[in-house]
DNA sequence: ACCATAAATGTATTCGTATACAATAATCAA
DNA sequence: TTGATTATTGTATACGAATACATTTATGGT
């Protein structure tokens, strides 16, 4: 069933079906009135890839993570997702695993299905996926990976506003050795942020020892083993940032394993505040990564650089801050210390 | 760009460069190679909306889940994805965050796309929406609705091996006092479950007091607050099932909030075996719902339902079982229970 | 009533791919 | 070499919606 069967059964031409259907307002209201009734008696429905085809465009966005089972990403869906249906947009999403193979695989289905921009968080190391889609005239907005050209808008992550308050915090609670366990090694998003905290500390005017300081990949796994390996360290730091909250909670499982307190021993601060950070014992302060304004932004971005997708992209930015909960806690250095702070 | 201009360069015609792209045997392979140098000097990606409206399928399906934030939804959501992305479908993907008039919206779109089938995993009293799928022939499959028809397959959760193993391995802990907290009202996978607990019940020869059963909303929240009134109760069951792991968790939070300890004072197990479920302290006792063969399920049901839009569907099934982690222990009911155990 | 103008509707074509059918080229037996 | 046969390639058209342009109908002023 097409517009022509509507046309016929409403005694119009397929034109006016099709004006009816866009809200045109060169249709008398009353001829409009009885196509509409058509239509809802025959539950008509527009074939999409035909007007796809015609128009150029989609009504899709491509949205590509790397890793769903990591809990930002499906917060940061369900914002997108609502953003996307408020503006009748489809949401394509894929994942790569980390896998270039399968970053390729899906930027190539996203090429076929034409969307009309591609949001990627998955920061894969590969530019030449990347450039398929800016070759092919796709506006593309990345995280963090703060590089701009025709057609590529960037999402910065502010890791430093988040990272100075964290860093304070901890230096309140008189902290000084502080060490900072961080994301996958070779990604730009993971240089970023430790960057932020080596900044934050001199700041702070702390002093950054790199036997502190860890790599992990995103994953609890990764928190557990690199806090093995600062335990094992004989002269050990009081206090840990990490690149996200499920590196955060691996290093906390490795501290109770230990037979160690959170935050009397230890104090550990996350990043992202996913739901989960306020639901594992003791509730994890951490820096806080706004999803929905995350989403907001990308949004915008998309359709911003779909209106011109000649022109250069912009740079947005979006603040981190922190969220005090209960795996933060005085430094022990004896009850002194500890008292020292409960006045500020 | 298209696929004239390709043939144009490589001096064929577009039958050919289609045949070619698709594979086909009735070109000479000097010819196909010709063309397909071509088709990678000319970075040619063929136009899926065109192909979807010659064909009328689109490769895609689609899927429709209550709340991603729910992290069962995203380790399903993981492996229905890459099965799909194996056999060249993409997903679309839409939330209804429990919205009768988001499923509405959602139905909209997936007929405007034409997907080639979808899978409901969001059990929404209305029938409405599913019978506009069925109306314009697109495959559905349900889970756990226990209804087909033509066009309408369903997958059903056997809640009965899980839960049967599960009462049995409480009684066999000597607990007989055991307690629901259910999914939320009025849908039919929470009506199933809930009956599958009684059912394991009788089976193990208990007796099951209604004041012992409650409903929760599938969230941690809800977990909470049911776990709360059974606390309030003078005469307290002393284990605990539940519709799913963050109802499990929930129910955790407070009875570690009332000072009691899991699972000396209180054995509870869990629906689903999430990831969370062993990161959580204690790690929950859980009944695993496989996710990946769920997927596997899924995906054949849309699969064989594609092949044949007029035949009724079929009634698929996915066991579950126990998986025994730290949230169970002996009834307290004094030394000789507790010793009594041991031994089996 | 008549013409100018505006409003409403219709006709024909386009988007890019796949394929039925038509046409040509290659191969082979005699 | 010729005709039959098969392998390969080409031509023309359909899929369904949107729209430029053409045409018809309504409206208003005189």
């Amino acid at each position: 069933m097409d517009m022509r069967d509507i046309a016929k059964v409403a005694g119009v031409s397929s034109a006016t079906v099709s004006r009816v259907i866009n809200g045109s307002n060169l249709v008398r209201p009353a001829t409009a009135e009885r196509v509409r009734r058509v239509i809802d008696e025959l539950k008509f429905v527009p074939n999409g890839s035909a007007t796809t085809l015609k128009y150029g465009r989609s009504s899709t966005y491509g949205l590509i993570i790397p890793d769903i089972t990591n809990p930002f990403f499906p917060e940061f869906i369900r914002s997108f997702e609502s953003i996307l249906v408020e503006h009748n947009q489809d949401m394509l999403m894929a994942t790569t695993d980390f896998h270039p193979s399968k970053m390729q695989e899906t930027i190539r289905r996203m090429l076929v299905r034409k969307v009309d921009g591609v949001a990627l968080l998955a920061a894969e190391i590969e530019t030449e996926p990347i450039e398929a889609l800016i070759h092919h005239r796709v506006p593309l907005v990345t995280m963090d990976r703060r590089l701009i050209a025709p057609g590529l808008s960037d999402v910065a992550i502010d890791n430093t506003s988040g990272m100075n308050q964290a860093v304070e915090h901890l230096k309140q609670l008189r902290h000084s050795k502080i060490g900072y366990i961080g994301g996958s090694a070779g990604l730009t998003i993971s240089d970023h942020r430790v960057q932020a905290f080596v900044k934050a500390m001199h700041l702070a005017g702390l002093e950054v020892d790199p036997a502190f300081i860890r790599v992990g990949n995103y994953r609890i796994t990764g928190g557990e083993s690199a806090m093995t390996e600062l335990l094992a360290l004989k002269h050990r730091p009081t206090a840990l940032l990490t690149a996200n909250d499920l590196t955060a909670i691996g290093a906390l499982r490795v501290v109770h394993k230990n037979g160690l307190s959170v935050p009397r021993d230890f104090s550990i601060i996350g990043f992202d505040d996913i739901e989960l950070s306020d639901i594992v014992y003791p509730p994890l302060t951490t820096i806080r990564l706004p999803r929905h304004e995350l989403a907001e932004v990308f949004f915008k971005a998309l359709e911003s650089s779909g209106k011109d997708p000649h022109a250069v992209g912009k740079q947005y930015a979006v603040k981190t801050s922190l969220v005090v909960r209960d795996s933060t806690g005085p430094a022990q250095k004896g009850k002194l210390a500890a008292l020292g702070i409960t006045g500020r």
